[in-house]
DNA sequence: CCAAAAGTGTTCAGGTTACACCCATGA
DNA sequence: TCATGGGTGTAACCTGAACACTTTTGG
């Protein structure tokens, strides 16, 4: 039997061709927070088999680059943001999930900031789209974006990541309504505002929020100074 | 730019001959666990790089099976066990990752009983190795291992997974001290005791240990009732 | 009778849930 | 003045942690 500890990858590839027919992409859910509605950036697709239908940004990963530097260089292509946070999930590699060949890919989910940067809206439609209308999506990626939102669901109680989908000030109800969005759930308000105040991951900058037709909120920043931002350390070359 | 989703892979490939020179490979974390002590299966890497150092058992995927059929695969060609419980980890693909080429591979843990099937010991000294002996692996085989065993420590309070790793009669130090080997943590044990009954995870099969020094504890089986087997969607093929 | 582990309850602290009223602002 | 959401506290409940003595068996 072959195993890759065995030999070396070059005996591999002159005996076992046919392992090299597999390509390697990554796909990006980039998530961003609009209007209180969570949103995912997507194209068209124009593969003919999937005419019409949502893509995910993705692109195959470069034989000269780490496989988790590959999403870092999508984001910087297609959105120009550089220093973004993000995390991959999880590979999908079904042998019919590519309509035209075989390939693996493994997702990423990335939280960035709507307005920290406009859109320079490119071909296919490259656009912001409310992630509850994404029911026909092409390939797999209606199940990669399940999977990665659940894995959402599952860090943001405990790590304090969702501040990458805010602006610099945020009013609480905001916050409360960005948890509800990715949670799907309602949540109590006093209990939210008891919560969060408790796990210190708030900085209240003694401001209001304005032209609100309501009494403003408070405006709060995130306690940067008790969590460090961790330097990205997939820094893409410039082209 | 290039993106997977806008051209065929058949364009692809001819385009970029170079993309292809990326292997993918699975590697397993087979766990086990015996003497009251966790194991894992690992083999003799024979590359010159890493001369007596142990790694993982792995194997390139094939073009023609899913991702998720090839660690299937490989636990049935070197235990012969084929109904293990399976869970897809994390993909690694840093460029300098394996000394001979590029290869990108996924990892998987797999949770077998012992004692349900004895090693017919292969070439390579294909042996179950205490996990917290694993310091001098190949590869990035280290990383990968820790990498599964955090994620099954975030596993095992919430779901009933660990019961793959016991015979299916077991008594309630057994279990304990199986939950404390993963967790690397002491346990209380009339809080486990307490908790573990709650959950109703386990069924009073009214027996009791033999041949042990000391009084016989009572032995218990996972509720199966409760929490059915989900059947394997992952069949592998006769030879 | 000794060694070893089995079996068993209670108390306390902390966190989560449920829940209702007054306040500040803009229109 | 009205509509809208902002801001606040308490009681009940649940969970997790700490903790010691008696029982059963084999040697």
């Amino acid at each position: 039997m072959t195993t890759a500890s065995q030999k070396t990858v070059k005996q591999l590839i002159s005996e076992n061709r046919d392992f090299f027919k597999i390509a390697i992409s990554v796909d990006c859910v980039i998530l961003g927070f609009e209007n209180n509605e969570l949103k995912v950036l997507l194209i068209r697709s124009d593969l003919e088999e999937y005419k019409d239908r949502w893509t995910l940004l993705g692109d195959l990963v470069r034989p000269n680059e780490d496989l988790d530097t590959a999403p870092y260089r999508v984001l910087k292509e297609r959105t120009g943001l550089d220093d973004v946070y993000l995390e991959q999930v999880h590979t999908f590699g079904d042998l019919d999930r590519h309509p035209a060949g075989r390939v693996i890919t493994t997702a990423y989910y990335s939280l960035v900031n709507i307005k920290d940067h406009q859109l320079k809206l490119e071909h296919n439609q490259l656009h912001w789209h409310p992630v509850r209308e994404t029911s026909n999506m092409a390939f797999d990626h209606k199940k990669i974006l399940d999977t990665c939102m659940k894995q959402l669901q599952d860090k943001i109680m405990e790590h304090p990541i969702v501040f990458n989908l805010l602006p610099e000030k945020f009013s609480l109800r905001e916050l409360q309504c960005l948890y509800e969005s990715i949670l799907e759930i309602k949540l109590d308000r006093r209990n939210f505002r008891k919560k969060f105040f408790l796990m210190d991951w708030l900085v209240d900058v003694d401001e209001l929020e304005k032209d609100v037709p309501h009494r403003p909120g408070k405006l709060y920043q995130f306690n940067s100074q008790r969590f460090p931002k961790v330097e990205s350390k997939h820094a893409v070359a410039a082209e």
